[in-house]
DNA sequence: GCTGCATTCGCAAACGATTGCATTGAGCTT
DNA sequence: AAGCTCAATGCAATCGTTTGCGAATGCAGC
């Protein structure tokens, strides 16, 4: 493996100063230099094959032009839209991205964080607070940060997330529509911010429909799963038969809780209607078809992504404390009109 | 945002010159000190919140301690899977990945690989090669290469593959054994080894169980979509109405399969059987079931990673270059027996 | 008390690029 | 022709670490 061709070899070559050889590639300061050289040198640059060597300009210019993404698990088909649409606006600025999974374990998250600060990026995009998130609210102080689907709250990162608050509400308009009453709800975990909102939501939702809300009739998952899913579900037809629809904090839970139902041969959306949260990929072709929320995850990465970029470029620019995405209710087969 | 604590600043407080802090602070160079100054400086360093320059320790070691992932496309599940097994042995190894996306864009895949280089990875794990890739081939003299999933015909890169030839014979054993003969086949991209391989292995079982390998009978969709998989069923079924299976390269192309058949008014497996290939999730969920191959991407991602450890740690260590990992039949309900 | 050898640490040069400042020289003014 | 300006380029320090080498110290052996 042949040694790199640095800035040294290409000066030599052309009989300049280094520093010549520096402004020559640089589109700044390229106009200080007459366009004779600057011609010649890139020439010669380019028949060299020189490559830059972007570690030796981080050291002294203090950017890496890197980006640390931090997400629960890339496994998770929730998350890899979001770093595309990250990626889409950081990697046209030439930036590149270190992608790190946290298991949802916040010891992780905290040392990752660690880590992305050793190496140096010039900023994060973090997908994986937990509601209140003591590490990443210290490490926004060192180094812009912006939280993407998820918030910490009162830590004061601007955050991108999706009207989790709305999306509930039309779901439970729909299901009301319908002449579902007794609607049972499997919630969110409440360490994170979707489950708050989503949950406050449900709440707030049968309130203004005058529905009583029955502590019986709502269980909170303590992941987002599918056998959390499950479980939550035959808990909710135990304590009360009367339920007529499941409304789920997320899709997860809400494929969970069709195999619950078929198990106990219900059929969806016959006997009981479910609704889910994010439309996630095979949300549609698994039978009956789920009647969910979508959600602009790409969206969601993009305007993350550019609101760090803003903060990156002035460090003093204000910036939306919170930025709130629109939901659409997909309606497929999974919720039925009662009579 | 405050400056950074340097080695020097450590130094200072802990009146020794910095290449005493660097040593104290290096596990090997350790033992060449006083364990006195050692636990002394490692203290001092802690008390002051000291975080090591990745960036400043490259440049002089000429290690990043940075891998390049390069795959087509994190959105698609079978991707992200590889992503996790990669990591699961670098990071424990002090390694961060960098993750880059070609949309199977040969173009993109060349610049991308160039954006790597510049960064200086120590090593890049490419998933997304095509079958003959120049692009990877000439990287792969610069710097430790493995691909996985695929591999570059020619190359001489490390591949990590499934057993895709083994894959495909085991369901056309299925089929055969479930008295299907007049089988349809959707097969993969030729530019890709998966593709080929997989295309190769169909025509060896068909002559193996001495079938006639119709040539009206195969159709080769140009990527791996579920479109392409409806638009590559219905032409087969076009073309001979007798076929009583559809042996697809691919679970995407069988789940766009299975869609047109409903479309036409057909029933799988009753009417006709189909299977898949790389049990992506949610292919359990799909009705009626999907049969299809299952690949291990986790452990492809982790034996990819170990073969580039070993190839960036000595430089002229042999390694095996191609190690193909054992496929398994999921058998589900897509495919019916026929009498 | 001197020599010799280890042990422990400091010195300074790298790594490759960037950038404020100094220098050069050409062209212009008077 | 001297003085001046300004454009174009060179000089050298710098970013934070690592590491080969050499200096200092201490101790053992004689």
């Amino acid at each position: 493996m042949k040694k790199n061709i640095t800035i040294k070899d290409v000066a030599k070559k052309a009989s300049v100063h280094v520093s010549t050889v520096s402004r020559a590639l640089s589109p700044n300061a390229r106009a200080s230099l007459s366009t004779e050289v600057v011609e010649r040198v890139r020439k010669i640059a380019k028949d060299m094959g020189y490559r830059p060597n972007r570690i030796a300009s981080g050291l002294r210019t203090n950017k890496t032009m890197l980006i640390g993404i931090i997400i629960p698990d890339i496994t998770n088909s929730l998350y890899p839209p979001i770093v595309r649409g990250v990626e889409s606006v950081l990697e046209p600025e030439g930036y590149a991205s270190i992608l790190v999974d946290t298991d949802s374990d916040p010891k992780r998250e905290e040392k990752l964080l660690e880590i992305l600060l050793e190496r140096g990026v010039d900023g994060i995009i973090d997908a994986a607070v937990s509601s209140h998130d003591l590490a990443a609210a210290k490490i926004a102080d060192q180094i812009p940060v912006v939280t993407a689907n998820r918030r910490a709250f009162g830590s004061g990162i601007p955050s991108v997330v999706n009207d989790d608050a709305g999306g509930i509400k039309a779901v439970f308009d729909l299901l009301v529509k319908n002449n579902h009453s007794e609607i049972g709800y499997i919630g969110g975990p409440r360490d994170l911010s979707t489950g708050n909102a989503r949950n406050d939501a449900f709440l707030e939702a049968s309130k203004i429909h005058g529905i009583d809300a029955k502590p019986e009739n709502s269980i909170f998952a303590v992941k987002y799963s599918e056998d959390e899913g499950s479980k939550c579900a035959d808990l909710l037809l135990e304590r009360n038969s009367e339920i007529t629809a499941i409304l789920c904090a997320n899709d997860r839970l809400a494929i969970g809780a069709l195999e619950a139902l078929a198990e106990r041969g219900l059929e969806c959306p016959k006997d009981i209607s479910v609704t889910g949260f994010n439309d996630i990929p095979m949300s549609d072709r698994i039978p009956p078809g789920l009647t969910t929320v979508r959600v602009l995850q790409f969206d969601v990465g993009r305007i993350s992504a550019e609101l760090l970029l803003k903060k990156i470029n002035q460090v003093d620019l204000a910036v939306p404390e919170t930025t709130i995405m629109p939901v659409t209710v997909i309606e497929r087969g999974s919720v039925s009109v009662r009579d």
